[in-house]
DNA sequence: GTTCGTGCAAACGGTTTGCAACAAT
DNA sequence: ATTGTTGCAAACCGTTTGCACGAAC
């Protein structure tokens, strides 16, 4: 991880500590975290730090496409900070989310779709981790 | 549509009046609706029938296959009726959710993935509905 | 009369918002 | 002084649950 405050002003938002904080974390992690589980990780460094400004800050990240939200699991939203497209692989068992590179998998056909310009496409692939 | 009445009993389901409204409704649209715009279909035919009733049916009929709650959207459920394997396409600027037929596009290498054995897959498509 | 389904209202969990205190410039 | 950020609490929205009434076998 770079420096963050660095990333942080170059996406135009101002790096306050609470940023930084929340910004190290869900920069540096590939668990595709919920908000609470951010502020879970979060908490010892900041313990002031609210659940309102986690909202807040992973709300201004994902505008400024800082991160990505993805709505892969049922009721919650996760933050994803791998922008460049790729692909997701959910464990059937634990409900964790994997990256999938994106050139692990093709897609063809998409161009193809009669009446519709894609604008970006993801697989979402469900199975078991082996082991 | 063939007879709705018989489809409930052959999953298992005793097909109370609110049951057959519901079934009538979901079974025979491709729109992927969420509970209360299933809810807002079905309150003319069945004005007495309540969100619980409705969050109940939905989740029966879905434990029971008949349905498939997708986590295509943040925050909502939808259903889809179509339970076979396909793809979604949803439209930037509605938020509709469209089906694409599975062979109209075409995955391939998710057989070599290392460490995963994947059940299913999907792909999700983001774009625009061409007019 | 027991079982199952319904419907109301209350609870719940994730997320948002209003607002007062508080930096920072 | 103005602008922007935080943190609390309350509101909000989709969904689930507890429970009493009612229908069906």
């Amino acid at each position: 991880m770079t420096n963050v405050i660095e990333v942080l002003r170059q996406h135009g938002i101002q790096p306050t500590p609470q940023r930084v904080a929340v910004a190290e974390f869900v920069l540096g992690t590939d668990t595709h975290p919920t908000a609470d589980e951010v502020w879970a990780a979060v908490r010892d460094r900041c313990p002031t730090l609210s659940r309102a400004t986690i909202y807040n800050t992973l709300n201004l990240f994902a505008a400024k496409g800082l991160l990505k939200p993805q709505p892969l699991k049922e009721g919650v939203v996760v933050f994803d900070a791998h922008v460049a497209p790729h692909h997701h692989l959910i464990d059937d068992e634990t409900g964790k989310v994997f990256d999938v590179p994106g050139d692990a998998v093709k897609v063809t056909g998409e161009a193809s779709l009669e009446g519709f310009e894609v604008r970006e496409y993801q697989v979402v692939l469900r199975g078991r981790r082996r082991k």
